[in-house]
Formats: structure tokens, C-alpha cells, sequence
RNA sequence: GCAGACGUAGCUCAGUUGGUUAGAGCGUCGGAUUGUGGCUCCGAAGGUCGGUGGUUCGAAUCCACUCGUCUGUACCA
């Protein structure tokens, strides 16, 4: 019985999610295995947390505690519980530690990839689910574990096809943006607050410029539309001290912390930051990371709430333009730091880690307008067409599809309709099949079957114009002994394949 | 969250000062051609004009509210 249509239901894709379709499931595939084998090469090992926690094992730095359901997926498990969905990797991987800690080796190296979950406002290439892949090594306490995972990161970055100069991994600390903060007053919990804003503002420099965060760290800054952001209320002094310090950056690692040193000499947790960056430094230099791949930048700010000592950014920085022609910067491609109270707080000692984590999503829009991913066409099944419908002949056709599946290509019978064959070929164009294989009763008597070349066909289109001479003329098709069609259909497909490389 | 712009077919868009049955191109499906992909021609399906309420003899068109999208901004663990 036929509904109303306007009973029926709309299909429709949940907001700020995706499905994703056969390339863009075979370039992330691609691009995982390469991450993966580089976590593996520097001795991480792999875990996996399930998607769901208790909201309290996230929780600490939820933005708003009395509302579980700003910012992320919650809901109330039978016994009342709140469970949230994972917003990052980081905060699930340090409930695991600190549930399995005595049977963990210290440092425990792990790494995992994982679609992740924010319940907040999507935007183009923002979506509410993406996916993460962190690495984190938990139980060292040394600015050298922060300095192996900067590496690790920018080793990643060029094994995923990103050249030298297109990307850069930049360092900072903490208790430098703090020492900072002390030196123009605002130490203590009273100025919490504009300390935050301080660092928001600095946060902004790439996207508002020095005009832009100078404005913000004073009064305030109106944008766009008018609308109006509020400033840290500095004075000139104050605000100057905190852009000479965002500008420090030099041109070599050492007169960065030549810059930085003169800045904040006052600030004893400053100075402790300066030194770890300079033993970065340092490690970086021996390693020979410092030409252009890692670089110290004090304008580098993140994870304002959980961070304690070297932060660190993945950013892209080619430019690219978008289908309008305005150039899009696609930026901080992935980030990471050190966290030592992440795990502490399920325990009663201290457990220093560090860990990084890349945007597979974000890196991937990336790479595939480097053309470094999703280039290639996904080739099709061979399709045998099915021209006579009765059991014995569809009984040879499947025989034909399991020998090549036997010979290790990718095959199968039209299971559509059989009614049309013109239908079969269409079906087969569409799949982007390499070949179609077609046995009549013609055919069979002689003891052959026709191959027809789908990709030499679609060139021969172009020439022909005349429809019945493009039925009759049959082209890039030919006749071989049914015995021999394995062997046949192998060495066309090493043809295709030979004339793709070639161009 | 705040501010602005925009919502008409699967997609891209027309639609006159408010006036009969809301159109086109592309795409989809069917046919010309039940043994050949492309081209061409013919035909069909597809719309509560984002939703609700109001003004009016009459609303895709005017008004209010609401939902959604986009842009900027805020937040981003």
C-alpha cells in the first residue's frame, strides 16, 4: 500500500556529520598505515579505549561541569551514571594508565588512532566526529621525551608526501607564557582570568595579526560584522612586554633564547621554561632537526587548561587556494605537550607524560590538495555479463568469476537485472571496471569468450559518432578461447596498468 | 554563544508591482536500440516554494516567529 508521500520519511544526514565513500576510505587508510609505521618505527605500541567513558574520568576539564552536555555527546547510563563520548585521546588514555598502572611498563610508549566526538557548532572541514591519532609516552619526566615526539612528528609529516619547507613543527613551554605573565604583574589566582585572556589573544596572532592581538590585549576588537570582543584591559607597558615576547622569535634557535632570557630574567619559573626550551634546543640541533623542521616560537600557545611544560603544533605552510580562488591557509594540522597532572589526578603520585596528537581529518583535506592522496582511480571488479538467463549459463558465468577470483582479480557476475544488456556495460562503465567479459550462445559453441576493454573503449568513444557504427563496430573488443581467459584478461590488465604509469 | 547574509526539484538557478495549473539546464529513470558503454532524439518521474502563524478576495512574493545553511566572531578539552 502506497503511504502519502508526505508521510514518508526524509533521509537525512545527522548535522556536522559525514559519510565517506570509497576513495576518501582508501586515502585514510593509506595515510594511517604511514603514521602507524612511523609510531611503530620509534617503539610505541598500540591500545585501544572504547569510544564511551565516565563523564568524571573527562570531566576535570569540561568546560562548564554543571552542564555534561555542553561541548560534548553525554547520556545516563542505566544506573544514572553519566557516560560521555571521547572529545580526544588523551584524557581515555590517561584513565587506562592509571586503571592498569602496575602491569604497564614505565615509560609506557603507546600510540592509537580513533574518531573522537565534539557536540559543538560545525563549520566546513569542522565536523562533530573526526578522527585523532595520538602517540604518548607517560612516565618521563625529561624535556627529552617531549623532544623525540617533536621528531616523531615531523618525521610523520614528510612521510606522508609533505616536502621540507611545507611544514613546520613549532615549539614553546608553558612556564614561559607564565613567566611572562608574572613579569607584567598578573601572577596569583586573582588575575586567572585576564591571564587567560592574555593567552587567547596571543593565541590569535597568525589569523589577526600583531594590530589584531595588540587591540585585544588592550580594550578590546571589533570584527567583521561589528560585533565586539572584549580585551585583557593591559596598559601600553604591559601589552608592549607581552608582543616583544610573542615576537622573540629569532633567527636562530639561539638568539630566540638569547631574546627570551633578557625577557622574563625576573620570572624563576620563566627562566626554568627558557632553559627546557634551550635543552630542546640543543637536542634538536644534535639531531639535525633545526633546519626549518622544528623551530622554537614563542607565539606557540595551546591547551591553555592542561598543559605544564614544552607545547608543540604541527602546522602546514603552503598556501592553497579554494574552488572561489581565495587562498585558504590550512594551518595547525596537529599539537601536543606535556601534561603532567593528566594521569596524577586518578592517583597519589606524580606520573610526568608527554604525548602528540595529528587531525587525521584535517591533514587529510590537506594532502589531497597536494594531490599527495586520492589521485589514483579505484579500479572495478572485472564484470562478467550475464547474457543468457537460464541456470546452466549463469552455472559457467560464476565458474568464470571464481577462476579469476582464484587467479587473484577482482571479479564478479551483473547481479542487476540481466533483462538489457546494454544496462551491464553501463553498470560496468560506472564501476570503472577494467574489462567486461561476455559469453553468448555464440560464443560458447565456438568455445570463446569476448573480452572488452572498458578503458581503450572510452578513447575509441571519442572518435566515433555515428551510434550504429559505435554497436556495430564493437570496439576494443576481441574473441579468446575459454580456457584461456585468465591468462587473457591478466595480461590486459597489465597493459592498463603499464599505460597508467605512463602517463 | 553573538552579529550579518541567504533558504524555490537530487544539483545549479529563473520566477515581473502580491494574480490562473511554480519553470529551465544538468542529473535520474524509461524508450528509439530485448547482443554492446559514448553521441543524438523522444518521453516520464521528481516541489507541502525550509517550517508555523499572520495580513489579503488571493502569498514563492508582504509581516512575525522558528528551523537550517553560509560568513565573521567567541569557545575549542
Amino acid at each position: 500500500m502506497a503511504k502519502k508521500k508526505s508521510a514518508k520519511l526524509k533521509a537525512r544526514l545527522p548535522r556536522g556529520f559525514v559519510d565517506r565513500g570509497p576513495a576518501e576510505l582508501l586515502a585514510m587508510e593509506q595515510m594511517i598505515s604511514v603514521i602507524k609505521q612511523t609510531y611503530e618505527l620509534y617503539g610505541f605500541e598500540p591500545v585501544e579505549t572504547p569510544m564511551f567513558e565516565y563523564t568524571d574520568a573527562l570531566g576535570k576539564f569540561l568546560p562548564d561541569q554543571d552542564r555534561p552536555n555542553a561541548g560534548v555527546f553525554s547520556l545516563q547510563d542505566d544506573d544514572e551514571q553519566w557516560m560521555s563520548l571521547r572529545y580526544d585521546l588523551t584524557a581515555p588514555l590517561a584513565r587506562h594508565v592509571a586503571e592498569n598502572f602496575e602491569s604497564l611498563p614505565k615509560p609506557y610508549r603507546s600510540y592509537r588512532a580513533g574518531y573522537v566526538f565534539r557536540n559543538e557548532k560545525p563549520g566546513p572541514g569542522r565536523f562533530r566526529q573526526f578522527m585523532q591519532f595520538d602517540a604518548d609516552t607517560i612516565g618521563a619526566p625529561s624535556v627529552s621525551a617531549d623532544a623525540e615526539i617533536c621528531m616523531m612528528a615531523s618525521d610523520t609529516m614528510e612521510r606522508l608526501g609533505i616536502s621540507r619547507g611545507d611544514y613546520v613543527i613549532r615549539v614553546n613551554n608553558r612556564k614561559v607564557l607564565d613567566g611572562v605573565m608574572e613579569v607584567i604583574g598578573l601572577a596569583g589566582d586573582e588575575h586567572a582570568e585576564t591571564r587567560l585572556t592574555v593567552l587567547r589573544a596571543v593565541d590569535k596572532l597568525d589569523r589577526l595579526g600583531v594590530e589584531g592581538v595588540k587591540l585585544l590585549l588592550g580594550e578590546g576588537r571589533k570584527d567583521a560584522s561589528g560585533d565586539f570582543t572584549k580585551g585583557a584591559g593591559l596598559g601600553d607597558a604591559e601589552a608592549d612586554k607581552v608582543l616583544a615576547f610573542v615576537e622573540a622569535g629569532g633567527e636562530t634557535t639561539d638568539q630566540t633564547i638569547e631574546n627570551l632570557r633578557g625577557l622574563i630574567a625576573d620570572s624563576k619559573t620563566g627562566a626554568e621554561g627558557v632553559e627546557e626550551l634551550a635543552t630542546m634546543g640543543k637536542l634538536f640541533d644534535a639531531a639535525g632537526y633545526t633546519d626549518g623542521r622544528v623551530l622554537i616560537d614563542p607565539s606557540v600557545v595551546r591547551g591553555l587548561e592542561y598543559y605544564t611544560g614544552p607545547v608543540y603544533e604541527a602546522e602546514l605552510t603552503f598556501e592553497v587556494k579554494d574552488e572561489k580562488g581565495r587562498p585558504v591557509r590550512f594551518g595547525s594540522v596537529g599539537g601536543g605537550g606535556r601534561y603532567d597532572g593528566l594521569v596524577s589526578r586518578f592517583m597519589s603520585q606524580p606520573v610526568p607524560s608527554t604525548g602528540f596528537s595529528v587531525g587525521v581529518s584535517r591533514l587529510m583535506a590537506a594532502l589531497t590538495t597536494l594531490g599527495k592522496l586520492g589521485q589514483e582511480e579505484i579500479a572495478g571488479p572485472v564484470v562478467v555479463c550475464v547474457m543468457d538467463k537460464d541456470i546452466d549459463s549463469i552455472a559457467h558465468y560464476q565458474a568464470m568469476v571464481q577462476e579469476l577470483r582464484t587467479a587473484g582479480i577482482r571479479a564478479e557476475m551483473y547481479q542487476g537485472n540481466p533483462k538489457q544488456f546494454g544496462k551491464q556495460l553501463q553498470y560496468a562503465d560506472k564501476r570503472n571496471s577494467p574489462c567486461a567479459i561476455i559469453q553468448g550462445s555464440q560464443e560458447r559453441e565456438q568455445g570463446e569468450v569476448q573480452i572488452k576493454d572498458l578503458i581503450e573503449g572510452k578513447r575509441l568513444s571519442a572518435e566515433i559518432e555515428d551510434n550504429k557504427t559505435w554497436r556495430e563496430s564493437r570496439p576494443a573488443q576481441f574473441a579468446v578461447k575459454r580456457d584461456e581467459l585468465v591468462a587473457e584478461v591478466k595480461k590486459l590488465l597489465s597493459a592498463q596498468e603499464e599505460d597508467r604509469e605512463n602517463n
